[in-house]
DNA sequence: GTCTATACGATGATAGAC
DNA sequence: GTCTATCATCGTATAGAC
């Protein structure tokens, strides 16, 4: 085991920093005196903080929706073989089981995952479609698939509310930590469970509403 | 029609610029350039950049909430009268159909609930807090009448749906803009309608699921 | 190829003259 | 209330050591 490469160490930092103050707010200087390296380290290595920062979302998002889209895949493959059409409730789940289960593997993939929701909502349109473009071919995948479980639905109405569930997800996986439910609270271990069962449940129903 | 104030043009500059650039690139240069004032007049009249994005913020949140605040309760007093209980779609339309119509009201709101939206995923905790302090009765005001009219289930799953509407509703007001849709785009002046029947079958549907 | 030291223009903020 | 001057710190770029 040697010590991490620079390219390496820089990642980590910045991922870490970036989660806990932000894009802008987090000076470079912050990031290379964490990792450990010079400051010119991460113009050297990535060219410039921007494109450090859509490294830092590749590094865990391309492996993250491979698995998506994998699972995405296999339902609409059971349903082939079955001759009948795809689970809303099993599309569903194959989009956001992985993310739910990523979210609690490490405290980096979970300063990841609060990076990416906020990237949605980032004013800089290059950083935006990092995210955007990682996942189109998923999104694509999902909203062709639900189309076909809900023939009663027009595409305009699927498509919205595909928005509706992606706006619950993205919000519910970064606000979860940070909002005090007025009420004592679960087991740690067991809100995984109850999270992914009650928003099935939520997005499974408003779907086919 | 007097010239406006040195502060009202201010927080219009600085409203446009935090919506389109965001709030830590937008310079005050920037902003006090826009609104043909000193550099030093946001500090003078404001104290800090802070405490400007927060005075921008709270111009208009505390209208829209009031309104929001008012409509509620008329939900709850009609339940009261007809001795029934508060009706799920009903309490949902109360609290977002203020925030779609106020949405297309002007460019200055639409470009408040842009900045309203990021600021939920702001990692600086202080500006995150002027929406959730300003929100806060509402949402449990709107928490206790869902509890009433849902007795079938527990607080617990009440709140997690809450926060996946939430979700649903921040998510789509900053994104519908945004994304493209694969498909012919209806009339602008449509969508607002379409946009809140849909928004209200998918969160009726799934907060009762 | 990797990395360090250093410099440049621009930023948020403030102090003090007017 | 307004303005100018000033300061520490920011992202970026580059020259040169290893």
């Amino acid at each position: 085991m040697t010590k991490p490469s620079t390219t390496h160490r820089i990642l980590d930092a910045a991922e870490q920093l970036f989660a806990e103050h932000g894009y802008h707010p987090t000076s470079l200087r912050a990031i290379t005196t964490a990792a450990e390296v010079n400051l010119a380290a991460v113009n050297y290595h990535f060219g410039s903080k921007k494109e450090l920062v859509k490294a830092v979302m590749q590094r865990r998002l391309v492996p993250l929706n491979k698995l998506r889209m994998r699972l995405l895949m296999e339902v609409e493959e059971k349903a082939k073989q079955q001759k009948c059409l795809p689970d809303v409730r099993e599309l569903i789940a194959a989009f956001i089981r992985p993310t739910i289960a990523f979210r609690n593997s490490s405290q980096g993939a979970r300063n990841f995952i609060i990076l990416v929701s906020r990237s949605l909502s980032e004013p800089d349109a290059t950083v935006r479609s990092v995210f955007l473009e990682q996942v189109e071919p998923l999104f694509a995948k999902l909203f062709g698939l639900l189309n076909q479980s809900l023939p009663h639905l027009t595409k305009e109405v699927v498509y919205l509310r595909l928005l509706f569930l992606l706006g619950s997800l993205n919000h519910t996986m970064h606000m979860v930590d940070k909002v005090k439910p007025p009420f004592p609270e679960a087991a740690p271990e067991a809100l995984d469970s109850v999270l992914e069962e009650e928003f099935l449940a939520f997005a499974t129903s408003g779907m086919k509403a």
